[in-house]
DNA sequence: CTGAAAGCGCTTACAG
DNA sequence: CTGAAAGCGCTTACAG
């Protein structure tokens, strides 16, 4: 800058005034010294700014491993959304782990982040964050919380289940300690109604454990399974692919999440549809300041073939009549 | 710091000596002022330290679109490979277009990266860039690309269909500007020697594309379908299924970059691995100054149950005798 | 409308 | 072994 100041023959407070365009220079002048710095290839120092201001424009956001397909596509959301505003996003992956999770919050705040988006860990709690914190989870508690109305798509889900015929599901519920995969299974019940035989299953929210209980599954012990998570859904679709067990003629099947996989699963998916941006949107609107509140953000049914109305084995008109 | 420095009675140069441990402090000093940061919770500045030294220690990571499900891979590998030497990472998407990638390479400049390792979107050239830069493609053309062997890998995926008696092949080349496809097609062809037949088709390197042409596919036309990536094969194993073309009775299937979804696939999909964690490696070492020059990367072919011998319709003893 | 000066928090010669 | 000083590149009151 005071090489261009120098070239100029004007002041680095004059060519700082009319780079950031406050004003306080002369149309002309302002111009002309935008000209040369384009010119020059100048670009300002982030670093200078940063110590002056105290503001790096920089968002830390923390998933909890992005080698899960649930997440890249959270970050990409939250990158672009971070980018429009001018945000740059530094990226810290806490590979499922509560101890590295809380390092990463340290390291990011080292270096000056001006807010911290973070997915967190199921079960870990954070506080006294010096910086905006935005959580991307479930329950929105604390007012800082984004999230989708993980209990709604449940309800969703339950009901569609309920009003095909289900009255005995088995629930893929994920992990025990997960806030968001509790309010998905909470959805899932409420739906599906009091009367309605439930079986609930924990397990990782993994394509593994999917394939396990998909192998585990005793056909007729229950006329759908409900995941908590399209992984899962999938696993069990692929488990019972190679078990010779029909879907959705023996058993219905649904996910959570909407990967793209799930369209290309024999039968696809019907499963419950989040929306990203908007997510990113309010998260990266609340850490700036624009918004005061985080909220829940509303989801979506994605009907395909997965689901049908129960086989009626024993009580079907036709096989009472024989 | 200087808090610190004024608590302890010290000067700042001394608190920032102790701190930074390069020994011109006396050990019992360094050891009160360690603990004294340590108890007050003092974080060092990086805009102060980055201001003074010119370095951020931020590596700059683009990529072409993190929703496509092989590149948050490499970001988390690259992210651990950074974090294990101290440097932070920041993440920018450019969404595959060319223009964008230009754009972030700037702003990323302008954040003060220390270094650029960027996963070039196809058909595109990176010149004049003044920090350290490893460029994860193909070709180790500029000495500062790190890249997997596709042609190796494309010979051995050729080898394995030759051997196993395939003389006519359906290549799905996925796009015909990207240079890794093109060796990876390259590598195929290689393996399967000058006298099968080929067909070659381009598209995008997508499920979308892939199920497209799996709808397309003639039975009969080629005993193999060799695909340049997995999200096309497995787009093509879903339409094979949905027609009832029986993969590998009918028609053998390959891809490339074994996708966790590869392994629920039916039948599961042979495919190629590459070593993300020790391209990540030396991607960030070679920015990093410790190695002089990038590499080729070992890939290893991973035989699941998409592939087997041709039916030999027309030329089997039995139907010949009929 | 423009400029001189201070100061953000560090690190690094240099002096003692 | 320790400290005083300079300077990295900005921005922001303040003075003119």
């Amino acid at each position: 800058m005071s090489d261009l100041a120098r070239r100029l023959g004007v002041s680095v407070a004059t060519v700082s005034n009319a780079l950031s365009g406050k004003g306080r220079v002369s149309p002309e002048l302002a111009e002309t010294i935008r000209r040369t710095a384009e010119r020059a290839g100048y670009v300002p120092s982030h670093a200078g700014r940063a110590l002056r201001t105290g503001k790096t424009g920089t968002i830390g956001l923390i998933v909890p491993d992005l080698s899960n397909p649930l997440f890249p596509t959270f970050a990409q959301a939250i990158e672009r959304a971070a980018k429009r505003r001018g945000y740059a996003v530094l990226l810290a992956d806490s590979l499922d782990d509560a101890g590295q999770q809380a390092r990463e919050i340290s390291t990011l705040l080292a270096r000056g982040a001006d807010a911290l988006i973070v997915i967190p860990r199921r079960g870990t709690q954070i506080e006294h964050i010096p910086v905006p914190l935005a959580l991307l989870d479930s329950l929105a508690t604390a007012g800082n919380t984004v999230a989708s109305d993980h209990r709604g798509g449940g309800i969703l889900i339950g009901q569609h289940l309920r009003e095909q015929g289900h009255r005995n599901v088995l629930i893929l519920a994920g992990n025990e300690t997960s806030t968001v995969a509790g309010e998905r299974v909470a959805g899932l019940r409420e739906g599906l109604g009091s009367d309605v035989k439930l079986t609930t299953v924990h397990s990782l929210a993994s394509l593994q454990a999917g394939l396990e209980q998909g192998h585990k599954f005793q056909p007729g012990s229950a006329t759908a399974i409900a995941c908590a998570y399209d992984t899962l859904a999938l696993g069990v679709l692929s488990a019972l692919a190679q078990r010779g067990i029909k879907v959705p003629e023996d058993v219905s099947v649904t996910g959570f999440d909407d990967l793209i996989w799930g369209q290309i699963s024999h039968p696809p998916l019907t499963t419950v549809r989040q929306n990203f941006n908007e997510i990113a949107e309010i998260a990266i609107g609340f850490v700036t300041g624009e918004i005061d509140r985080g909220q829940l953000v509303p989801v979506e049914m994605v009907m395909r073939s997965s689901t049908a109305a129960p086989a009626k084995v024993s009580s079907s008109p036709l096989q009472g009549a024989v």
